[in-house]
DNA sequence: CGCCCATTTGACAGCTTTCAAATCGCGTGG
DNA sequence: CCACGCGATTTGAAAGCTGTCAAATGGGCG
């Protein structure tokens, strides 16, 4: 279960090259952190809001978001994840979950103790900034969520949506940014951008019938990048990847 | 300009040792940091969109707040701040502006150069650890601002915001959880909230013929303080103050 | 083949916006 | 001390985007 050989982080690093270049010796110590291997289920939480966290959770694979709750009882998605991303080092580090964290679909998991997180974090600077670095990304995607559900109305939100997960997938290599299968139910768009799953519906229909996307089942394909980026107000400095990630033509 | 015997530094001395305990030696280092000092007028930019930043800019008196700008021309505001806070520490860290900075208040700022603060956060972990978790509580108060635009409507938006300014403007000793001074025209809030000016404004009318708010001017008294708290789906987790800071009866 | 969940569609209601205009607050200048 | 000017606040009426409620359709799986 412990990682020697042939560590399972390995997701991790890729994430973590995007913002810093490691050293061999970052790399390895990086692979030789402790961890322990769990896969769970769709819908499965992960962190619960409020509830004490004293480890970060790696996403080896499958799709998991972060959620709130209202006292309305209704839902908002505040992120979604992807293979190599840390899903709650953020919960870890402040010790009590302010937020849930849920599995979008079957997912494996390494979790890594928050103090070795922390360790490895102030022994190696280039390490450490990474890990800084990839929680200040994350915090520029909710700003941009911020905007996009503040003050996009319904067609822009999703197409800016479906813009972000086409960069960050291909960035993952999990797909392209003309394509990809999107694992996500439209009540679970709806709750990225604050809609109802009837009018989600009814957006993404007139995306399609606008010939920007084209659907079928949960595969989704850009038929015109730069219009859809153009109607989804997208532009893609927010993600902060490298230039040779975003070019697209 | 150069602090020495005494630095101008010592507000943000008082927010980082709400996220952990400091060594004289790292108060001393905090305050030996480098720093040009500023005074702006109300309206004036700190930071623009896209522009590189090298400094990170404190705080030390006023209130400014993080903007973004979508297609439409309007303004969806993405955070307040107050004396203390580091401002620009995400836009400097991350070396492109992804969002803009501006002033709400006339304000005094104090600029480091981003090396400065790079190198005194690796060198002495305390000091990073609070600068860290300084940029992930920025980053709960973001997520919770998602769910406020994204699943709550306008009263609860508005009375969620006035207790998180309550509280924030209580932590800074800058005003009672019972009332405060608050600096922002009806237009900012709206911004603040994803609503128009023009439907804040009936809906804090709304709020004070309840009984839950009283305004005159720009100075705002609570009436009700479990009340608006209920009003607003406020709870103060998210902001992951100490204990002795929240409670309040 | 049948069940169950997700998607799609329709009709209608409602919260919020829009557009205008009136009123208020307050610093400035006479 | 009071009139003036300008931005902020307040109010009204009407339109619109999105939500609500229901029901039909579709798709995947045992």
């Amino acid at each position: 279960m412990l990682g020697q050989t042939t560590s399972s982080l390995a997701p991790m690093l890729r994430k973590l090259e995007l913002w810093v270049t490691l050293s061999d010796s970052d790399r390895e110590a990086l692979l030789a952190l402790p961890y322990v291997l769990k896969s769970i289920e769709s819908h499965r939480y992960i962190a619960r809001d409020g509830v004490k966290v004293d480890h970060s959770c790696l996403l080896l694979s499958g799709f998991a978001y972060r959620q709130k709750m209202v006292a309305t009882g209704e839902r908002q998605i505040l992120s979604i994840h992807m293979q190599g991303d840390l899903v709650d080092l953020q919960n870890s580090l402040l010790k009590v979950a302010d937020h849930n964290v849920q599995a979008l679909t079957p997912c494996d998991l390494a979790f890594i103790p928050r103090e070795a997180i922390r360790q490895i974090a102030f022994e190696r600077p280039a390490v450490g900034e990474a890990l800084w670095l990839d929680t200040l990304v994350d915090g520029s995607i909710f700003r941009e969520w911020i905007a996009n559900v503040g003050r996009r109305d319904a067609r822009t939100r999703l197409a800016h949506l479906l813009c972000e997960f086409a960069l960050r997938l291909e960035a993952a290599g999990l797909g392209e940014h003309t394509g990809y299968e999107l694992p996500m139910t439209q009540e679970q768009l709806a709750d990225c951008t604050g809609l109802t799953p009837v009018h989600v519906d009814r957006t993404l229909m007139a995306l399609g019938r606008d010939g920007l996307i084209t659907r079928t089942g949960r595969s989704v394909s850009i038929q015109n990048w730069k219009a859809l980026a153009l109607a989804g107000d997208f532009q893609s400095a927010y993600l902060h990847m490298r230039d040779d990630q975003v070019r697209m033509d």
